[in-house]
DNA sequence: TGTACATCAGTGAACGCGCGTTCACTGATGTAC
DNA sequence: TGTACATCAGTGAACGCGCGTTCACTGATGTAC
């Protein structure tokens, strides 16, 4: 994925410089978070005028919307990887969707700022909303399948359950799991704390009967 | 100059600087986000040379983390009022509690985004860390009454049911409660997203059993 | 196969702008006597 | 009560800086014939 690094200089042409700046935006948002990001800089990070960026991306907005819908893409791929289609069995695989979400937001801390901590609108980016949806629909789908399992009576609407879901991850994911100086400290780790909720809720609804899983 | 707020220009003396200042940055946060905010145009909003400021603030952060201490203030004496001590009872008070979450969020919106969207470092202002914790320690102590009333075996650490309610609350509220352009439509309001939520909570534990509140 | 030409992608210089920050200053206010 | 003086709080000019953006340009690449 790193694409362009080594001594490969390519004379006047880059020929890859729209990879190397969304590469350049990740690097300068993970240290400085999204507000520090200018075009300026990720053109000096990527070896060329400043002038160049301006061939690729209207402006920061729409470079840093574009890195915003690779995020979701990976997003969507890693959670829908951890739900697989929930094997071995829907609650354990629905537990393991909840690390998934964790895991990202800890692996990934610029793509996760670029896509929930910034204030671009998702009309403005056509791909955006969408990429934003395909990776709430994979928590819809599970949400959908845990909840076919259930009598009909203690049967909550999927959409209202994969909301809750959402909800908790990434307020979890945003006050305790990003690396700044600034969260605050937790008596067990964030994932402990997910998939405690996690359980307690699909208790709720008579899923996941009462057992602390060890 | 255009004169401060109602004819009341002091003269060479602002008289009220540091106010003056601190409501100029909640404006500013509110129009433009937390990122937007500059001394220089806090400044001109007071109707002050862009030198006055630095007789009050160190710097920016200095100031946006004064902001984030009054919100905490506001905001933990918004929850306590909310919560009542538990009356009339505790359920009904700690759904009211997270009414109040939200609806903090929805009518301070700035202040909310200098509490928990900007990358102050906790230790290097001294009261914040206090201020945020005064804050929580309302939702802890809620959640200390409502275990009490349940069975010592199903009895959950409330410091966790806390985390978990303030997670939910907070993953509401940046998701889906802002009012940027860029968050999401919701099927149903925020607020019965979140009491729904903390039912289906509570009702996995025992409290609330079951019925579905009017 | 070679050449002329069109198009593409990046250059480098320049501009205006607003910001952060400093400095010696000065008007206003408070206080000791 | 008046006056001298100290302290406080804001001024205004200045600086260096990095950014966004533009422009005519030019080297590199692709293609028609």
């Amino acid at each position: 994925m790193s694409g362009t690094h080594q001594g490969e200089r390519r004379g006047y042409h880059h020929g890859n410089l729209r990879e190397a700046l969304l590469d350049a935006a990740l690097e300068l948002i993970a240290a400085k978070g999204p507000a520090g990001f200018t075009i300026a800089e990720a053109a000096r990070l990527a070896g060329v005028s400043p002038a160049a960026p301006y061939r690729h991306f209207r402006d920061a907005d729409d470079l840093i919307a574009e890195v915003a819908v690779r995020g979701f893409t990976k997003f969507a791929d890693a959670l829908a990887h951890a739900w697989n289609d929930g094997r071995p069995e829907p609650v354990r695989a629905f537990e393991a969707l909840g690390r998934a979400y964790l895991a990202f937001a800890r692996q990934e801390p610029a793509f996760y700022a670029a896509m929930f901590e910034t204030r671009i609108a998702a009309e403005s980016h056509p791909g955006l909303q969408a990429a934003g949806d395909r990776a709430f629909a994979v928590l819809r789908d599970a949400s959908e399948r845990l909840s076919a399992g259930l009598p009909r009576a203690s049967r909550p609407p999927p959409l209202m359950m994969a909301l809750h879901i959402w909800s908790l991850s990434h307020g979890i994911a945003s006050l305790f799991v990003r690396g700044d100086p600034s969260r605050r400290k937790l008596p067990m780790s964030a994932e402990d704390l997910l998939e405690a909720g996690v359980l307690l809720y699909l208790q709720s609804l008579g899923l996941a009967g009462g057992h602390q899983s060890p």
